[in-house]
DNA sequence: CACTGCGATGTCAGTGACTGTCGTCAACGG
DNA sequence: CCGTTGACGACAGTCACTGACATCGCAGTG
């Protein structure tokens, strides 16, 4: 269902792909496609709970002498280690969401709820506020640069590498 | 009309208001709605251009000793002063965005464009990338984080000094 | 005063995203 | 062999939003 919808959309665009469409090229009724996706633009994202929580858990795992930065970092490069080996689909993909502002929109969600999950992680870490928020933030924040630069470059390098660049930018801001 | 659609949200809920509810109350038809909203959503974010025109133009205008982060951080306390004087508005407002996660999504689009208008304004100061995007991003996640204090706090301290106390935060962090 | 845009609004019909409900059918455990 | 359960199709309904066209008030112009 998710490559019928992903074909559909890279030929004619999301906008113009009805739901009705998706579900007949993937053989199934408009209402099962409802059933499966709480609505169109959740088809994009489907992975995104997975992500999330292995981040969390590289924040918890993360050794104690890291500073909650570093901590939320590491949640990061894991996080975005899961698009390693699938960097075809992963460009397409962001190719799509880039045409279309109501997919950024769920992107930038997708990224809010990650901040949430980083921020409660390092909560679990003993990190007070506002330091948790603000080093939460900071590492999506970092996700997010490191991610369009990875997504962008043509000799694609590693994720961890990205984050690692975008990282030490961060820190030379102050 | 921005004044009947926050009775409305604040009476039943954004989902239990229909576009028709706003028009009868505001006494203008659903057709008229759609003219001067582009959708229910943005008639919660009239003043977000203005405030992110005014954070741009404290941007440029910020001292050239400042470093790109510092001069973000201008354009967040001017933006953001904008609130200052209609505390009381921004309060329910952001209450009704808290009970409802379109409405969550909305504002992170917003934010987003204050993110992409700070970077460009950045740039036109001579601040390279990646250095300008990472400068915006972290500025408006001290405004995100500032806002949300300002907010939440029962003796209402001055936004820019809560501003203040994010930033300061945020250099902790590395 | 009559005439002429013109911008804001009402009216109406239509599309598409979603939802609730009900019936069917196949897998599965007892 | 039978009751349960879960996935699916069928269908009707609501609501967000859009395009097309008619109307109306108002400013400027002769």
């Amino acid at each position: 269902m998710i490559g019928a919808a992903m074909e559909l959309f890279a030929e004619r665009g999301f906008e113009q792909t009805t739901a009705g469409d998706i579900a007949e090229r993937a053989g199934v009724t408009e209402r099962t496609f409802f059933r499966h996706f709480a609505d169109k633009r959740e088809v994009l994202f489907d992975g995104s709970p997975i992500m999330v929580q292995t981040a969390r858990d590289a924040i918890l795992d993360a050794p104690e002498r890291f500073t909650p930065l570093e901590a939320a970092l590491a949640g990061m490069v894991a996080g975005g280690g899961l698009l390693e080996d699938r960097r075809e689909h992963a460009v397409r993909r962001s190719g799509i969401i880039a045409a279309n502002p109501g997919l950024q929109e769920r992107e930038l969600l997708k990224l809010a709820t990650l901040t949430e999950t980083a921020t409660d992680a390092l909560h679990e870490r003993g990190v007070a506020e506002p330091v948790a928020s603000l080093a939460a933030h900071s590492a999506v924040t970092v996700f997010h640069v490191a991610f369009a630069h990875w997504v962008a470059a043509d000799e694609p390098p590693t994720f961890a590498a990205c984050v690692d660049e975008a990282a030490a930018a961060l820190r030379s801001l102050t």
